[in-house]
RNA sequence: GGAGAGAUGGCCGAGUUGGUCGAAGGCGUUCGCCUGCUAAGCGAAUGUACGUCCAUAAAAGAUGUACCGAGGGUUCGAAUCCCUCUCUCUCCGCCA
């Protein structure tokens, strides 16, 4: 959520900053409502006020008629706060509503551009593989050898669902246990294990709803939300909180299944296990102050390019323009690793910056000093990484000429001894 | 799932014959005094949000309103009375 006082204020730099995204919202709807509304606040509260004065002239009177009187007039006063209140209230809604759906403005950085082709790639990173033969696709491979079930998956729980088996199965808990040990010993994270299922509060909390629900499981039943990511129970830890300024940065590390519907990629990568409604994700979620959540940012963003390192895995570093930043991103980078089966760089990461968006929304502060007010933190995340395409490329850069997979070195201690699939 | 108890400020904890309660008291914290140092003692301060005024880079300040788990009701007036919901705790049952 933006600040309403940067709309108050500065609306016709706030739509220029919208315009850049290639997004429509409703700033002038959001300024009228915010001037009627605080209007209506100064009238009511008046009007409480007058009523407060007269209940207690009533408590001291002695005489009857008089105090009849006065409570009559109160009554003529209840009347008006109460229809002013119910003004004021679907005006705060409708103005709350509408602010829900205004995405976050880009920081000063972010190049400008429509959509994903005008991303910048930053840099490249570790070699291509050279392969003496055409190397498969990680579906051709897992088929071939049972390690990816895609008809039973389908069977079981219908299309973009697959079965994983054996080695695969291995090799998906291996790099699982592999990535968390990295951020918890090397990069100093915290590991957190939450829960799958969260309220709607959270998911307005992270900005997911209202604008994305048609994109979310849902239990009907409960109200619970199945989680898209783990950002969304991570940083809704801290929901309503105040924390210490020397407990910041705030860094977890946390292993989720991931629930998508992918409505919006319809009948897009179908093949494989690129994009599931179902997958695994080691996610990094930072809370921090505003001075150094930029720095934090390219730390974040090291920690998950050292997963990919460590695995010797070619990836680069993708800057994404302003109409292809997400709703409640400022600045966003994508880590893509190239996979030489399907001949695809995959993003495997993306790595943002929310600033005080997602704070605002879920009231997440801190104090800067002993005596400070409370200010709003900024909350970061970014993949570390997902774990289905981390597995693509995996397979697709270790295969061998003769149809096995060649486990990296630093998996050996999680996979086993096996040096072939 | 059955029975009972509870939810108050950073914490503990009063307040339940409705008004002077944003809320006693204690602890903690901050500042000052005292002290060779520390402790103790003494004094003062110490919630959040939003609006208005002032000011405008911001803060501070003044003032108003709301908030005693959430929502609704009774009343001139509710932390206090009534209803609904949520959550926590204890006991019993059931179960991974």
């Amino acid at each position: 959520m933006l600040d309403i006082k940067l709309i108050r204020e500065q609306r016709e730099f706030v739509k220029k900053e919208i315009e850049k995204l290639y997004v429509s919202a409703p700033i002038d709807a959001i300024f009228e409502l915010d001037a009627s509304k605080r209007k209506l606040l100064s009238t009511v509260e008046c009007l409480r006020n007058q009523r407060k004065s007269l209940s207690k002239e009533i408590e001291k009177e002695r005489d009857e008629n008089i105090k009849l009187s006065k409570k009559n007039e109160v009554k003529k006063i209840n009347e008006l706060i109460k229809n002013g209140e119910e003004d004021l209230g679907s005006i705060t809604h409708r103005l709350n509503d509408l602010m829900l759906l205004v995405p976050n403005l880009p920081y000063e950085d972010v190049p400008i551009g429509k959509d994903d082709t005008e991303n910048i790639v930053v840099s490249y990173f570790n070699e291509k593989k050279q392969f003496d033969f055409k190397p498969r696709t990680h579906f051709d491979i897992g088929e071939k050898k049972g390690l990816i079930d895609f008809e039973r998956g389908v069977k079981i729980s219908g299309t973009r669902f697959y079965v994983l088996k054996k080695a695969f199965a291995k090799l998906q808990r291996a790099l699982i246990n592999f990535m968390l040990d990295v951020h918890v010993n090397d990069h100093g994270y915290e590991e957190v294990y939450p829960p799958f299922m969260v309220h709607e509060d959270c998911l307005t909390g992270t900005g997911q709803l209202p604008k994305f629900a048609d994109t979310l499981y849902k239990d009907s039943d409960s109200g619970l939300w199945f989680v898209p990511t783990a950002e969304v129970p991570v940083t809704n830890m801290y929901r309503d909180e105040i924390i210490d300024a020397e407990m910041l940065p705030v860094c977890h590390v946390a292993y989720t299944a991931c629930f998508r519907k992918e409505k919006m990629s319809a009948g897009k990568d179908t093949k494989g296990i690129k994009r599931g409604h179902q997958f695994d994700k080691v996610e990094l979620v930072k809370i921090t102050t505003p001075e150094t959540s930029m720095d934090e940012l390219f730390n974040l963003i090291a920690d998950a390019q050292d997963i990919l390192n460590k695995l010797d895995l070619p990836h680069r570093l993708v800057k994404m323009c302003t109409g292809d930043l997400s709703f409640s991103a400022s600045v966003k980078y994508d880590i893509e690793v190239y996979a030489p089966g399907v001949a695809e760089w995959l993003e495997v990461s993306s790595c943002s910056n929310f600033m005080a968006f997602q704070a605002r929304r879920a009231n997440i502060k801190y104090r800067r000093g002993k005596d400070s007010k409370p200010e709003f933190v900024h909350t970061l995340n970014g993949s570390g990484l997902a774990l289905p395409r981390t597995m693509i490329a995996l397979i697709e850069n270790y295969q061998t000429k003769d149809g096995n997979i060649k486990i990296p070195g630093v998996l050996m201690p999680y996979f086993g001894s096996d040096e072939l699939l």
